[in-house]
DNA sequence: CTGGGGAGGGGGCCC
DNA sequence: CGGGCCCCCTCCCCA
């Protein structure tokens, strides 16, 4: 068993400062240059951090804790010409998160190295198992999710502190350390809180009060603007805001997709089909 | 010990 | 059917 088996069985926290040797995953256990390249600088967004544009920053990738982030990538990012001429350094970068994250570029060759090299998951009566920790699954993506929790490389990079992470809710949840956006707020006192579970704790804890929801019950949505803190239980007033106020956020095209905006039976946008061309704006023509 | 911040991991729906 | 996305429960850490 050599030693990053046995690190991965043993579930080890990862410690971007202080492990100096990185998993040797064969394929990306070397530092990669990026300069990122402003090909567009004229783009207007929100900007709620220092933001530099029309220049070269030097971006060294090691593991998944980049030396620099700016706060901001909303412009194209491309590889360094100098990169190692390996895969991942052949494609541009991919922003995440409506800009507050990318897709680490190591990834898919980790994972592909940690599945291939130590994996051996298999199934029994009509079970998927874990190769790494013998959890079984009763499907094979829910395994193949699994997987990746072994993995210390991450899927999604924090654009704010190069923070890792599987999923981009994680992230988005993650981001809002940084941005300070904190949409449960107390109807009792003037505490707000970044994650709904903290303010039912709260209210539990302080005011007394216990939910009525049954386990794992889900409960009402709640839209949040993450560049504003903007909330609404309405996916409509949420949508007129984005629309409004955030113009050139990629929400205003997902619209239809129904992971981000339950619209009921009686809102207008509702109505209006994929097929209804004409309730889309000149920019959504675009970029159909 | 308590309350709050933050994150890990799995369930489930939608694309 | 796999991946993306949102959500819940739970745990750990810290003031």
């Amino acid at each position: 068993m050599d030693e990053n088996f046995r690190r991965l069985q043993s579930n080890e926290k990862h410690q971007s400062d202080t492990m100096e040797q990185p998993l040797d995953l064969s394929l990306s256990n070397t530092k990669m240059p990026f300069t990122i390249e402003y090909l567009t600088s004229n783009i207007p967004h929100q900007k709620r951090k220092p933001f530099f544009s029309n220049q070269q920053l030097p971006l060294t990738l090691v593991e998944n804790k980049p030396s620099y982030f700016h706060s901001k990538l909303t412009e194209h990012v491309v590889p360094n010409a100098s990169s190692p001429s390996v895969r991942t350094a052949t494609s541009a970068l991919e922003i995440v998160n409506g800009g507050h994250g990318i897709k680490n570029p190591l990834f898919d060759c980790a994972t592909e190295a940690l599945q291939i090299k130590y994996a051996n998951s298999a199934k029994h009566d009509a079970e998927f198992v874990c190769g790494l920790c013998t959890k079984t699954f009763k499907l094979q993506r829910l395994l193949n999710r699994h997987l990746k929790n072994h993995s210390q490389l991450k899927r999604y990079l924090c654009t704010f502190c190069g923070k890792g992470f599987n999923d981009t809710f994680d992230l988005k949840r993650h981001t809002r350390t940084h941005t300070g956006v904190r949409p449960f707020k107390c109807q009792h006192c003037e505490k707000a809180f970044t994650q709904r579970c903290s303010l039912e704790s709260h209210q539990r804890k302080v005011h007394g009060l216990n939910h009525t929801y049954g386990y794992k019950t889900r409960r009402n949505k709640l839209y949040v603007c993450e560049d504003c803190g903007h909330t609404s239980t309405d996916p409509t007033n949420h949508y007129e805001h984005i629309k409004i106020f955030h113009p050139y956020s990629p929400l205003i095209h997902r619209y239809y997709d129904k992971r981000q905006f339950k619209f009921d039976s009686n809102s207008s946008l509702s109505m209006k089909s994929t097929s209804d061309r004409s309730f889309l704006s000149d920019d959504d023509h675009h970029l159909q």
